[in-house]
DNA sequence: TACAATTAGGGTAATTAGGGCT
DNA sequence: ATTGTCCTAATTACCCTAATTG
């Protein structure tokens, strides 16, 4: 199962940096080095504040998760 | 409108390897070796560093205390 | 306009990753 | 075989003030 959320940027939903740095358990401030560090997309109000996308926030939480590849059970 | 949040695993409370480390009474180091090996499920944020889940971890040690107060129960 | 909460910056401690060793 | 400790490099956390947000 693969849920392809392809939203358009325009519908999509934006976290700010405390937001996201709740779900990663990190700092605000770690976030704000991701985005300053490229690790992460962000966009910037008209104030110079980040806000950043939900569906990339996700993702990056989902694909992490799984750390040692379980190999198959020996038959 | 009403949004069913359908987050199976991001709204989940994340604990760094030092908590982990120490409600398991070990080295935050012994707590990334399980990680490594697969033996707990590990998060990793985009700098490297792991977060474990409070579910799991929960539940390993009640494992834990089961083990330690329950007789063998095995007949 | 004023207010409380959050964020951007910069600097300095504290954790963590990773390998190797006992 | 698992855990603990020593090391360095990298990442993250906490301190501050000023600015932005809602």
């Amino acid at each position: 199962m693969t849920i392809t959320t392809t939203q358009a940027s325009s519908n999509e939903r934006l976290l700010t940096p405390g937001e996201v740095a709740a779900l990663f358990r990190v700092d605000p401030k770690t976030v704000t080095r991701w985005a300053s560090a490229g690790r992460i997309g962000s966009i910037r109000t008209p104030g110079g504040h980040r806000r950043f996308r939900e569906s990339e926030v996700r993702s990056m939480l989902a694909d992490l998760t799984s750390e040692a590849t379980l190999p198959p059970s020996r038959p």
